[in-house]
RNA sequence: GCCCGGGUGGUGGAAUUGGUAGACACGACGGACUUAAAAUCCGUUGACUUACAAGUCAUGGGGGUUCAAGUCCCCCCCCGGGCACCA
């Protein structure tokens, strides 16, 4: 190779790996099958981003590794084109989304992602908004319906008034919609919901046994959100009986007033004559608040007393009721014992309102005063009838809980946070909801023979804020017939949320040559679940939560025979520029683009890889790219003949040589597989220093380096491999394989401490004993003068590492 | 408030089980080549005292354990992330 030009390398490789299908896979031959996949993204309309490149390149290169170690990989690509990210720009930019995703689709694939170099199976790919596609997602819907886990109530809801429709509970951060930052209010609709409740057990305890991020799996933890308590059923004084959720039945006996949610159904026929007025009007402000404005922090507590009573079950006790917005319907049972002297809550509000505040555990020291705060820690129960003197969180829970349900006035329970999946959105770009209303059948599921449900061309696909989506103005989309009955009957408007078309695109990638099945059972049984998948944390409590609850899903209704679709997955970090968060907004985003044109896709995949560890991200700074094309110079230079040149044949001469080449095969093997390509590639950047600067012409060692090379830039590793004499792709090749023993030196440096301070190094043989080290060490010039008048107290010896004297 | 990560030279970042802190780079400085520049190559580069000898101090701060601590333990500060009036 004359000079190293990338752009020359790189094209002639791109068209050599299209024309011999290199990327490839052969699904129904593969031998050791290995699913590697990546985050697929929404093809927006400003291109990839580096962001994007970081994760996809990272996966490559897994996907690469493994296919050197000789497993079928399969790597395909697809396109998230649905959703409102996609609705959102094309209103802004007045071009229809029908029309400019496929443009989209089209230049990522050809101007961007093949330019990366992405060992992607081109023949597999997935769009979420052709309807070959969601016909399934939309047949997943139906399956779901089928089997109870997905129902439509009205309910109170999530709505954001900037894209005018509802939201799932995990796509409001804070309060605030997570799309458009809007304030999220709350709004009472009839929505569609999958019951992702069902399942909030197995899937918080998987975890556990899951090999995934851990920072993910904390995140699905705390959203999952488990709690262990009891059920308590009280009564209210002349009225129903009514249950309460609680974690400390222990604290039964100080439990001195009651609270209700605002919304719960019984306030209003609890309330007194004389209160009606104030608990009426109490109710009506709650309900004006937005989210944010009830959960504000340090928010003074407010509420209301009904004027009721209650009957504590424990002491037969008589107890006021109030209504209060700390309390929230959707959690528990709706209404709380209030213990004011062992919740800080309810301790907050007992001191607003006057309300008594009884002891009933008494910590160690005994010395805390609940009047002034309350006590939380572990004590011993106290003002507890028979119960006293019980350790309170354990045997106290236990024993009081036990003997009120004897009574049939309590039970053990555990309450989980999460809720169940909002799906419905009155916009126009995603799938249509297949559902159909009929006076005389009611619900009806679109029938499979008549999926899709093709979402129509509008060309005004405005959300107008109606609370219905804009299909509802489309009537031939709208009536329609009842596949039950025959007779007219009304379309569901409603369109579902793409993170339903993204929860399952893996298992349609090694299906896409089948239209009368959404994936083939063979194919799915060889390649799912997947073996690695690789993305960012953000979609940990959204798709990836999503996706597990589908997987258990289907597979509750027979269609799949496994629980979890992903066996491993890593989160990749985030990329930041120069120290600073990239946004649009601070107009610091890098166009990958041009770096890829000056510098090569093998010079930034590098980079990208080199400038941080992958799953903590990385500070890119101007100058990385250009400064990885010169090591790439350099390698090329170190690895290829020259004009008229034959590198030497057979294994290298000498030992230093010998052990660079071994420890640097072990070390990239061992990088590559725990995702530490910076520190991989630092240690190529080693291997071709030792071969500069020592000149190493070898065959053995350049068709080494070309194959521990080609993950990280493929095409480049391509071209040395070839110009060793290789007729047939390196990723053809193997893995090279390294020798244990020459991965050391034959002499060592000891560190000679004395008393733990370096004071000499002497180099030595290799395994030498304890014995014979001794000697040499004493004898050294540079020890012996802090040891004169000293005498040794301790040796310590660690083998071909370090002697520690410990003198006095 | 609770739960996870983090804090290392001028900069990005290394450092399997406690065992030479700063690998590998970037930048800077000096030199070679050149009419000159770019590119390339060679050298120096944590701070301080200083003679290139030698030493002292250094991994957010303060204690501790240990022959030995970036690494383990306790307290505190700062940054990033998750949850949060969830009973």
């Amino acid at each position: 190779m004359a000079k190293y030009d990338p752009s020359v390398v790189e094209a002639k490789w791109r068209d050599r790996w299209e024309r011999d299908g290199t990327d490839r896979t052969d699904l129904r031959g593969a031998k050791r099958p290995f699913y590697n996949l990546m985050m697929f993204p929404y093809p927006s309309a400003e291109g990839l981003h580096v962001g994007n490149l970081f994760a996809f390149v990272g996966s490559d290169i897994q996907g690469r590794f493994h296919r050197l170690q000789g497993y079928d990989v399969f790597e395909p690509m697809g396109f998230d084109a649905f959703g409102m990210h996609s609705e959102n720009f094309a209103l802004k930019t007045g071009r229809h989304p029908a029309e400019m995703v496929p443009r989209n689709i089209e230049r990522f694939r050809e101007t961007q992602l093949k330019k990366v170099g992405l060992m992607v199976d081109w023949s597999h790919q997935v769009d979420t908004t052709s309807p070959e596609y969601y016909r399934w997602t939309q047949w997943i819907f139906v399956t779901l319906y089928k089997n109870g886990l997905a129902y439509r109530k009205k309910a109170s809801v999530n709505w954001c008034p900037g894209c005018k429709t509802v939201l799932a509970a995990e796509q409001v951060i804070d309060g605030q919609c997570e799309r458009c930052q809007s304030e999220v209010t709350k709004k009472e609709m009839a929505q569609w919901f999958l019951r992702t409740t069902a399942f909030a057990r197995e899937l918080l305890e998987e975890l556990d046994r899951m090999d995934w991020s851990e920072r993910t799996k904390v995140a699905q933890r705390n959203w999952i959100g488990r709690s262990q308590g009891a059920e308590v059923t009280f009564r209210l004084e002349g009225g129903p009986e009514f249950s309460i959720f609680t974690t400390r039945p222990d604290t039964l006996f100080g439990a001195t007033y009651m609270v209700f949610s605002p919304e719960h159904p019984l306030v209003g026929e609890m309330t007194a004559d004389g209160r009606r007025e104030a608990v009426e009007a109490y109710r009506q402000g709650v309900l004006g608040l937005s989210e944010v404005e009830r959960q504000a922090e340090g928010r003074e507590k407010t509420g209301v007393f009904t004027g009721a009573h209650a009957i504590n079950p424990v002491n037969g006790e008589r107890i006021p009721v109030w209504v209060a917005d700390y309390v929230l319907m959707g959690y528990g049972t709706g209404a709380i014992m209030a213990v004011p002297a062992h919740d800080v809550r309810d301790h907050e509000f007992a001191v607003k309102f006057g309300l008594p505040i009884r002891e009933v555990v008494r910590g160690a020291g005994g010395d805390a005063d609940v009047q002034r705060e309350a006590f939380v820690g572990d004590g011993r129960l106290v003002n507890s009838g028979e119960f006293d003197g019980l350790e309170a969180k354990t045997e106290g829970i236990y024993s009081i809980t036990k003997m009120l349900e004897m009574r049939s006035l309590a039970k053990f329970t555990t309450n989980y946070r999460l809720r169940d999946w909002c799906l419905s959105r009155q916009r126009y770009w995603g799938p249509p909801i297949p559902i159909v209303y009929c006076d005389k059948c009611g619900q009806v599921p679109v029938p499979e023979k008549d999926l899709p449900v093709l979402l129509p061309r509008l060309d005004d696909y405005r959300p107008d804020g109606s609370g219905l989506s804009p299909l509802a103005r489309d009537e031939g989309f709208h009536k329609t017939s009842c596949s039950q009955c025959g007779g007219p009957a009304l379309r569901e408007t409603d369109v579902s949320d793409n993170f339903l078309c993204s929860a399952w695109y893996f298992y349609r990638y090694p299906s896409t040559d089948f239209d009368d099945r959404p994936f083939d059972p063979e194919l799915t049984r060889k390649w799912l679940p997947v073996d690695l998948y690789v993305g960012g944390n953000e979609h940990a409590v959204l798709h990836l939560l999503y996706s597990r609850w589908l997987c258990r899903a289907l597979q509750k209704c027979g269609h799949l025979d496994f629980a979890e679709p992903y066996e491993k997955f890593v989160a990749h970090g985030m990329i930041v520029y120069n120290g600073a968060k990239m946004s649009k907004s601070r107009g610091n985003i890098i166009n990958p683009d041009e770096y890829i044109r000056e510098f090569g896709a093998d010079s930034f995949r590098m980079y990208l890889m080199f400038m941080g560890a992958y799953l903590e991200g990385g500070d890119f700074r101007d100058g990385g790219v250009k400064a990885m094309k010169a090591f790439l110079d350099r390698l090329c230079a170190a690895a290829l003949p020259g004009e008229g040149e034959e590198l030497d044949g057979g294994p290298p001469a000498d030992a230093e040589t010998l052990f660079w080449l071994n420890s640097t095969i072990k070390a990239v093997g061992a990088d590559l597989a725990r995702f530490s390509y910076n520190t991989a590639i630092a240690r190529l950047m080693e291997l071709v220093n030792h071969m500069t600067r020592n000149k190493v012409r070898n065959r053995e060692v350049s068709g080494a380096l070309a194959r521990l090379l080609a993950p990280l830039a493929p095409h480049l590793a391509e071209e040395i491999w070839e110009a060793l004499g290789h007729g047939e792709s390196v990723f053809r090749s193997s893995w090279p394989e390294f020798d244990e023993a020459a991965c050391h030196r034959p002499e060592v440096e000891y560190v000679i401490q004395v008393n733990g301070k370096v004071r000499g190094k002497i180099l030595l043989a290799a395994g030498l004993p304890q014995e014979e080290i001794e000697p040499l060490v004493l004898a050294n010039e540079a020890v012996a003068k802090w040891l004169s008048g000293k005498t040794v107290v301790k040796k310590i010896y660690v083998p071909d590492k370090l002697v520690n004297l410990v003198v006095r």
